[in-house]
Formats: C-alpha cells, structure tokens, sequence
RNA sequence: UGGGGGAUCGUCUAAUGGUAGGACAGCGGACUCUGACUCCGCUAGUCUAGGUUCGAAUCCUAGUCCCCCAGCCA
C-alpha cells in the first residue's frame, strides 16, 4: 500500500504551522458561534465540522459552542436547545465549553468604557437614519456625525445613562470613533451598542443596551481565549475592524480571524429567511420536514451524522465559492447505508401474483439475510404464500429490449423464495389493464436457487399478500426545480420555483409484517428501491417511512434513454 | 467607476518551481439471488495574453470574469 499524504485544508494547516512554531503556547481553541434565532441546517454543519473538528484532531485543542445572543429581539431558548441538540446528535462534545455572549456582556461594558475614556468611542445622538445618510457610498467617503467631538466626561455619562435606561430605544448608540473616510465601509465609525428595551432569555431586565456583532464577537473570541475564530467569507472585510479593537485594547494573547467559504448545495437553499418562508407559506410541512435542508430535516429524512460528516470532509475548507452538487450528499447517505442498514421488502405499487401451483392453504417461512455482506446481522424469516404482492413495475406485458423481468413465458426469481415462471394474466375486459399475474413455481427451487444452476437473470422482491402490512411511504425529491434556486429567483414568488413532486405520499404501500415493529429513526434499505426511515409517525397499527434516497439504478437509466 | 476576495475536469478538491492526482457525476465492461454493492476501464481541467525559468497551475506584468460590503442583523 502506497503512503497516502494526507493533505491538510489551508486552515488546518495554519493551526498546525501555529503549533510547530509553538504559538499560543502550543494550545488551540476554537468556537462555534451560532445566532440562536433559527435552526441549523447543513451549511451550519460544515462549521461545526471544522470547529469541533479542529478540536477532535489537534492535541491539547478544545473548542467552544457559544450562543451569540446579542439581539434579544431576534433570539430564543427554543432555538438554543435545539441548537444544542443538532450539535450533539451530529456526533459533536462540547465537555463544559458552553458558553453565551451574554456572559460577557458586563466585561464587554467595561471594555467599552476603556474605549470611552481613551477617545475611542462616542456616544452618537443621531438618528438611524441620520447614520445612514452620512456614512457614505461605496464611492464616496462618510461625513462625521455632529456629535464625533464630545468630550470624553460627556460620554461617559451619556453612555452610563444609556446603560440605566434613562434613553427610549434609538435615542442614541455608541459608536467606534475610527475614520469616515475609510474606503472599508465597517471602519466608518461602527456601532457598537444599541438602545433596546427587551428582556433577554438568559439575562433578563438587566441590560438595556446590547452589544453590535462587531464589537462583542471579536472580544469574546479574546475573552474566552480563542486563537483561530473561524467565520465565512462574508465577514472578511470585517478583519480590519475585528483587529482594531483588538489593538486598542491591547489585547495579547489575541485571536486572530479567518475565513473560509460557506457550503451551498444544489437543489437547497440555506438562508434562514427563505426557510423560514417555507415553513410559514406552509411549502413544508415544517422545520423538521425531511425535504428542508435543516439538520432536523435531514435527520427525519433517514440521514445519519456520519453521512453529513463525510460529506464535509469529502468538500474540504477552501476560499472558493462552490455549489456542490447534491449527488455528493446522496453518495455519502449511500455510502454509509449500504455498510449499515438491515434490508427489508417493501411493494410500493402492488400488483397480485398468484401462483397456481402453490396450495392456498399453505405457508412457509423462508429465511432472508438482513445484510448480504454482513453474516452478523443475522438473518430474518419472511412469510410465502399462494398469493404475493409484487411491484407493478417488475411485470410488462410486452417487454421492451433488455427487461429481465417479468412477463408471458419469463422465468424470474423472487428474492429468498422460489423460481416463478408467467403462464397468464388477468386483464380488465374493459381498460385491458393487468389485473393478477399468474405464475407456476419450481418446488425445487425453495430459497431462490437453481437446481440445476440455470441462469435466473431477474430476481424481484415480494410479500405475501396475507400477511403483508400496509403502510404509508413518503418518497422525497428535490425541494427546489433550479439547481441553484436563490439564482433563478428574480422576480418569481417562492411556490413557483418549487418542485410539485418534491413530496409524494403512497398510502397504500405494503411491507414486511416485522417492519410494524419499526421503531422512529430505524433505518432500512428496501431492496431494489433505496433507503428508508422510520418516520416518528409511524405506528405499529399504521408504520410510516420516509424515502432517504433511491437506490443507484442502471436500469431507468436505460429505460430512460431507450 | 471605492474597498475586500476568488478563478484547476460538468461539480468539489489536491499538487507549496519538477509526471496535473482524487472524489462525485457521466460513459463502457466484469461480477451478482438487490439492474444494488464491489471491481476494471474510459471521457474530461490549470480564465486569457505576454514574460521569467532547463522546467510554471504555482513567480512577474497586463487583462477578463465571478463573489462580498453602504443594518441601531449576524
């Protein structure tokens, strides 16, 4: 076996530079800073997978999962516990490093007032949109706000009379006192602090002002000793004023920022306005429906964590912006299915198959392998009887070139069972459509095999139609027609760019009689259709599953085509 | 037309001046009690033009195209 060299991302690779060269003490911390106002979904997760990533790979690494609560008007418990729990069920530990802005909101005050006294920062009693209108344009610089040149005394007291509340929301800020001038419209004097009269979930009435972004993410990185604060591209024309004031209060050790390209998926959208219109519009069925790109979405879908952490290493940590296709994703739930998942057989269109020569008082129970690769999964016992379900699709009465399937004089193999061959079939006089297939078997051919090991090219899947169990089967597709929707969007109203077919319901389906017993999340491979989880609806008087994803299959790729 | 970034097979990603490699997708074949899985093979790429060099995806120059920024959101 050749020596594979393994080849770092350029941010891990930074990190282990920072360590050879003994920075920070040859310690690494990281964080995972989510906004608590909204669900995460897999974009969120390729952060996480780097952050906690970083923390799993590195000696002496740990990293934080902080809730960057810092607009309480946006912010909630609900979307912290669940935060909380995607992380978790992605695979992730943050041990005791669970942390809050809002911890530190009354040392990022203090610094505030270091930065008050050092003439850094003012107290700006123009409007919103006083600020606005003298910030500038890309191409022309800001105008200083009539305020700029208060004394550092006045500040100090309006800023601590901010703080007490004496101020109606809006009636001032405080503002970074940096350069209007600046091409890099962040360093025209940012706003660091906001009037806002609103309880907060985890500090209540205490505050009245709340920090800005800017001014608490970079010092709590400091604070909790952070060394590589990781954030997408987006935030990079945010460096300069991270480092600023970081400078000016002389921090050191400090965390230094860098950025890496956010995860887009063909087929997805991610952004959290446009999730959140699918589940008020009422596109899905909600937040967890398993055609959203959430993580609660894609868990109820039938994927695993290890699906979506293979899918961030096989994306890598780049500067690029990139789509990857959603094929990836589905090779990696593939991937790691097959390894996993017991099998099982499902009819999701039913279409009778008698066979003549079978007593119809008679039944056996023939012996199934869960797993085909996988002796240790043991196996199962499937009930046969005279009559049997089979996929309608598995029998054409005029067969077209290379179907090795069912039809007028064909032999088949039905899975784990007999060799049947077709004698007849039963039409409707007046539509012609197929009605029941009739079929002889080989007696001795119990179990599937050949006798006399004559080539049996098909073999299809089946149940007894006694004692299969009707169920319901939701089969998935794509959300989103455009592989790249937000593009596509202009002008369109959301239901316009959705895929009709993203969520088709067979209510009539019919499975295995062990699978009633299927518990919420089980995970199965219906062979020859793909992979399937139980959904938490599912009942043992009515059991419920949702299509992962479909099978490879050659076969309508052929069909297609021809 | 300010500032900040980015361009390598269809897609994602390696190659850190020395054979442009991998994954997904596609195509062909082998195997098969899942048209699955597995295996084999094929197709396909350095944004453009110059320059430096024995040698350039990589260095230099000039272009082109794409993305981000004007919240008291993050």
């Amino acid at each position: 076996m050749s020596e594979a060299v393994e080849s770092r991302d350029f941010i891990r690779q930074i990190v282990a530079d920072d360590i050879a060269a003994g920075r920070h003490g040859g310690r690494i911390v990281t964080r995972f800073p989510p906004e608590p106002n909204g669900y995460l979904h897999i974009g969120h997760a390729k952060a996480i997978c780097l952050n906690f990533g970083i923390a799993e790979e590195f000696p002496d690494a740990q990293c934080f999962l902080r809730m960057d609560d810092t607009n309480p008007s946006k912010e909630s418990q609900e979307f912290v516990d669940a935060i909380q729990r995607d992380v978790r069920w992605l695979g992730f530990d943050w041990g005791n490093h669970q942390t809050h802005a809002s911890d530190y909101f009354e040392r990022l005050y203090e610094l505030a007032v270091r930065l008050v006294r050092a003439g850094d920062a003012y107290v700006d009693g123009s409007s919103a949109e006083e600020i606005r209108a003298s910030r500038g344009t890309l191409t022309e610089p800001g105008r200083a706000s009539p305020d700029r040149e208060r004394s550092i005394e006045e500040n100090l007291d309006l800023f601590a009379r901010m703080r007490a509340g004496e101020f109606p929301d809006g009636r001032y800020v405080l503002r970074a006192k940096i350069d209007m001038a600046s091409p890099n419209i962040n360093l025209r004097d940012p706003v660091m602090y906001r009037i806002m009269h609103r309880p907060h979930q985890m500090t209540g009435d205490t505050w009245c002002i709340y920090p800005m972004y800017d001014w608490a993410h970079g010092q709590c990185d400091w604070l909790e000793g952070v060394t590589h604060s990781l954030c997408t591209l987006e935030f990079e024309d945010h460096r300069p004023l991270y480092d600023w004031f970081l400078d000016r209060l002389g921090a050191s050790p400090r965390p230094r920022q860098y950025e890496f390209s956010r995860l887009n998926l063909t087929h997805f959208v991610m952004s959290k306005r446009v999730l959140s219109a699918l589940v008020q519009e009422g596109h899905v069925r909600g937040w967890d429906d398993p055609r959203m790109p959430t993580i609660q979405g894609l868990r109820r879908r039938g994927y695993t964590p290890e699906s979506i952490r293979d899918l961030c290493t096989r994306v890598g940590v780049t500067r690029k912006d990139n789509v990857v296709e959603m094929a990836v994703l589905e090779s990696c739930v593939r991937e790691d299915l097959d390894a996993r998942a017991p099998r099982a057989m499902a009819v999701l269109a039913p279409l009778k198959l008698v066979i003549t020569d079978y007593d119809a008082e008679r039944e056996e129970w023939l012996a199934a392998a869960n797993h085909p690769r996988r002796p240790e999964l043991g196996e199962r016992t499937v009930p046969f009887s005279r009559e049997l379900w089979i996929e309608r699709d598995d029998f054409a009465l005029d067969p077209p070139p290379k179907f090795h399937r069912l039809a007028p004089g064909r032999e088949v193999r039905l899975r784990y069972g007999y060799l049947v061959t077709c004698t007849d079939v039963v039409r409707d006089p007046a539509t012609g459509a197929v009605l029941e297939v009739h079929c002889t078997h080989d007696p001795q051919s119990r179990g599937g095999n050949a006798p006399d090991g004559r080539k049996v090219k098909g073999t299809i899947h089946w149940l007894s139609a006694r004692h299969a169990v009707s169920a319901e089967i939701r089969l998935y597709d794509r959300l989103f027609v455009d592989p790249n929707p937000m593009a596509a969007r202009e002008g369109k109203a959301l239901g316009e760019l959705l895929n009709p077919d993203s969520m088709a319901i067979v209510a009539d389906a019919m499975v295995e009689p062990s699978l009633a017993a299927a518990a919420p999340e089980s995970r199965f491979q219906f062979e020859r259709q793909g992979y399937f989880c139980a959904d938490p609806d599912t009942t043992p008087e009515r059991p419920v599953f949702n299509r992962t994803v479909t099978l490879r299959d050659t076969w309508a790729k052929v069909s297609r085509r021809d």
